[in-house]
DNA sequence: CTTCGACTTTGATCGAGATCAAGCAAAGAA
DNA sequence: TTCTTTGCTTGATCTCGATCAAAGTCGAAG
């Protein structure tokens, strides 16, 4: 039974007008580095979900997320799960000289994926100062981000998870297509209240009540069940738990 | 007020002959490269209790635990504390490029760290691929560790949560000084009551009151408050709620 | 030896979030 | 249209771990 049910392979785009050029692990290569990685990058489509990788099963490949968002799950034996990442654009995907997932990814929209097989990888890590210099920066940003969500599971009460976690999706929105300095936000949630459970750790009830909550507190607005409106975006920051200042890229 | 209240510089080892010479960042370094490293490095030693960096504060320097063990701990401003790492000897301590500490860092243990200066061990990053190599392997595997904290952290039982952080605790002893194929296991908690808390997301009434529960049912023996027996390791293992074949790296 | 203070244990009670259980809304499929 | 299915909300109740409170242990200092 074939694993990747149904995942076409497109060769679509040029490096230079790639959506994610500047942040994904290629963003330091010269001209001549992109060339070469043009020669070897290849491209996958999932659709909305569609589970890319089995945690314990083999995957041989790694690549970034072009477009769409997937997320990095665990499960223990008895069926609790939680949620241990989120892929979004230009994040990186897969571990580079491990031939197994780790954990189980899906593609919560539809997603692209820029791959390179394992082996010329490699190669290219170890040729390529400006890509393996950059995946290391990635990866200790990836790592200071999973000690910021251990705070949140740790600590946080529910009603404080789920603002931060909106705040999170909401920022992320803002840096892409909103004029700064603008205190309403308005986004879409990419994930189910199932979802924002697994990644919270909490139940999807909890997450279902805490929204309506923040939504009875005049904290957000909902039209139908994901589209958002943040209209004072330091009220939504404020139900974090975070500081208030600096904030955690001061 | 010196920050760093006593932190006597020694300048003791050679790198041949260092206890965590192959599994720190310098274990893939060759003799020429441990060479320029030994003129660059210097050691600092700290007593327990002492911290040693402070969340946002200026840390100029980064390094290797040699002997002892340190913690890294996320405060909120109501004083909510949550743990989000525990460096063990070979663990690398601090971020290349980044001037101000990310968390408060404590020595729990008599400590010391084998130092370098962040502007010389970037120099060495740049020009000693071997160096930034093993830096990147170890950043992913602490990565792929602080996932794992998360499901603790999101999923698990307090029972559960006492129950894995003995068994790391144990399967670390273990791998330092115990003959294999040994069932019992028998060592020294590094951590406080309170210490522990932080790590589990508990509170230390609840971390005490389990490891009662766990004395109860024989599942450990205590001697004081800090020495451990451990009869039967599988037993242990059957209560930490994880995979009882394989494991973690598997 | 006594005293002090840090650390730990244990008990009683409380409450946030889990669990169990309906019911609702929107989108297809028949 | 009606029937399902999937995702979401809301209510009732229960439970695990937090909180508040008191006492016990032990090593170090006097």
């Amino acid at each position: 039974m074939p694993r990747t049910l149904s995942a076409p392979r497109l060769t679509r785009q040029e490096c230079g007008d790639c959506p994610i050029r500047h942040r994904a692990v290629c963003a330091r290569c010269e001209p001549d580095e992109l060339e070469r990685l043009e020669s070897v990058k290849y491209y996958r489509s999932y659709q909305a979900g569609q589970q890319i990788a089995w945690a314990g099963e083999p995957l041989d490949f790694v690549g970034s997320v072009v477009e769409g968002v997937a997320t990095l799950t665990q499960t223990m034996e008895d069926g609790r799960r939680q949620m241990v990442g989120l892929l979004l654009p230009s994040d990186f995907l897969g571990r580079p000289n491990r031939v197994k997932a780790s954990y189980d990814v899906v593609a919560t929209t539809d997603l692209v994926l820029c791959c390179f097989r394992q082996k010329p990888f490699q190669d290219l890590l170890i040729d390529t100062p400006h890509i393996s210099q950059r995946l290391l920066e990635m990866t200790l940003d990836e790592l200071d981000a999973a000690r910021e969500w251990m705070i949140l599971l740790g600590r946080k009460t529910a009603r404080e998870k789920i603002a931060s976690l909106l705040s999170i999706i909401a920022r992320r929105d803002a840096s892409l297509h909103e004029k700064p300095g603008e205190r309403s936000v308005v986004f879409d949630l990419p994930l189910t209240r199932e979802a924002m459970a697994d990644y919270l750790g909490l139940t999807l009830e909890t997450v279902s009540r805490q929204i309506s909550a923040l939504r009875r507190d005049k904290v957000i607005t909902l039209e139908g069940k994901r589209h958002v409106t943040v209209p004072d975006f330091d009220l939504l920051m404020a139900e974090t738990g975070d500081d208030t200042d600096g904030g955690m890229f001061g």
